[in-house]
DNA sequence: GATGAAACTAGACATTGTCAAGATATTCCG
DNA sequence: CGGAATATCTTGACAATGTCTAGTTTCATC
């Protein structure tokens, strides 16, 4: 694009919104932000919301560095400094994507309400998993490459999983995390699984009118109810 | 992902007429080919080639139709001749992997023996479907994004999957596939979450000193009988 | 207010995918 | 048998991307 080079060089800095203060460390919300300055405020958290913006209009393909950078309102080279390269950016994402999946889990179980039973509070977790990778399949995927050290991406959504298979077997209430293990694996495994084959549009054929995430939601409550229940294990 | 299949200009060729008999058709052999001239003779094999050699050496990421074309000794814009577009050579690379995985497949249920009980033989499908990710996560990820149509892409596996669980279900040999649809996609969930997973390192911390895939081996054993038994349902 | 660190800009470079135009081999048909 | 049509491959170009380096602006701290 050889053409039309916006003119960004006008700095005409409107008076600093005064909520703008040094401590407002975790804003997030405006997206593009950006009190047109050399220095942005919070470029980090901007940035991560663009992404996320990116995500969901184009997909995982768009995501560039040089778009988010964009979005943010700053310099191809901004991100660098926050990020380091782009899997720096990538992992960010990732890592933010987790906890908005364990959210999604916790609501669909606050949902269930307390008075359900474990079983269906389990049931519930596990069709919120579903349903955050299909609403989101971008930040899905993301919130699924943890480098080894990022062992945040999951372990909320592990730990929720074993509190909630403990509560199916109050007879095991004192075993120790190891002896849930391999049911912890399976459930995980199938939950996963059927998010991802669901993303592949592999049952789309199946599917006839609904959305996908409304069949992931019918279909995915069949297949979980395939599995041994909880407790008889 | 299954953004919009733009109709491309569809230089790729179909499927060749058989017209090539004088020359190697499925040499697949040297991997950097061959008859050193204008013409290559089958580079379309060559670059497939190409791609899994790439793949095992550098990764998913590293992957590239300039990388390929180099490897198979042609000019960077060869390839197009034959896949159109860098989706195109996914494509047919996944098609391959799905092949592969498929005799992957096979092979684990003909090592179990037809002696073995129907539910071994099921859980050796599933072994063998573990071990192929595990041994070619490149492939592995590539035979998994079937464009919607997902003719070749899992089909065969799919039909495996079925064919054994009907062997372990005797009662029902004249049941529709709707009848064992439930149960078959939950067992392809909890094979292909657990791949996923286990590629993505999730269970490295458990594994001690095994190799990975040695490992993926013994767990995903005990992950897969965590099922309900498929002669119960 | 000076000074050093942090945040950001600007330019450059190598790579990649894709396109268009040309060169060369193969095939087909008289 | 000989040329035309076609499939195959080359070459060059272009925009976009990630990353590097050097420079510029702001912030923080004394």
């Amino acid at each position: 694009m050889p053409a039309a080079k916006l003119p960004v060089k006008s700095r005409a800095k409107p008076s600093l919104p005064a909520g703008k203060s040094s401590k407002s460390r975790h804003a997030v919300a405006p997206a593009v932000a950006a009190p047109a300055g050399y220095h942005h405020g919070d470029l980090r958290a901007a940035l991560i919301t663009a992404a996320e913006e990116v995500l969901t209009e184009r997909g995982i393909e768009g995501l560039t560095l040089r778009e988010c950078a964009r979005r943010a309102g700053v310099s191809h080279g901004a991100p660098a400094h926050h990020f380091g390269d782009i899997n720096g950016l990538l992992d960010a994402v990732g890592q933010y994507a987790a906890a908005k999946l364990d959210e999604r889990m916790a609501q669909f179980q606050a949902r269930a309400g307390n008075a359900a039973t474990p079983a269906a509070r389990l049931m519930a977790s596990g069709l919120g998993y579903i349903d955050f990778a299909m609403e989101h399949a971008g930040l899905f995927c993301l919130a699924h490459r943890g480098t080894g050290e990022t062992k945040g991406a999951g372990s909320n959504a592990f730990a929720r999983l074993e509190a909630g298979l403990r509560e199916t077997m109050p007879h095991m209430a004192n075993s120790p995390r190891e002896a849930f293990l391999p049911q912890m694996l399976m459930r995980w495994s199938v939950v996963h699984g059927f998010s991802t084959l669901m993303l592949e549009g592999r049952f789309d054929a199946q599917r006839g009118s609904l959305s996908r995430r409304d069949f992931a939601q019918v279909l995915g409550r069949i297949v979980l109810e395939q599995m041994r229940p909880p407790s008889v294990v």
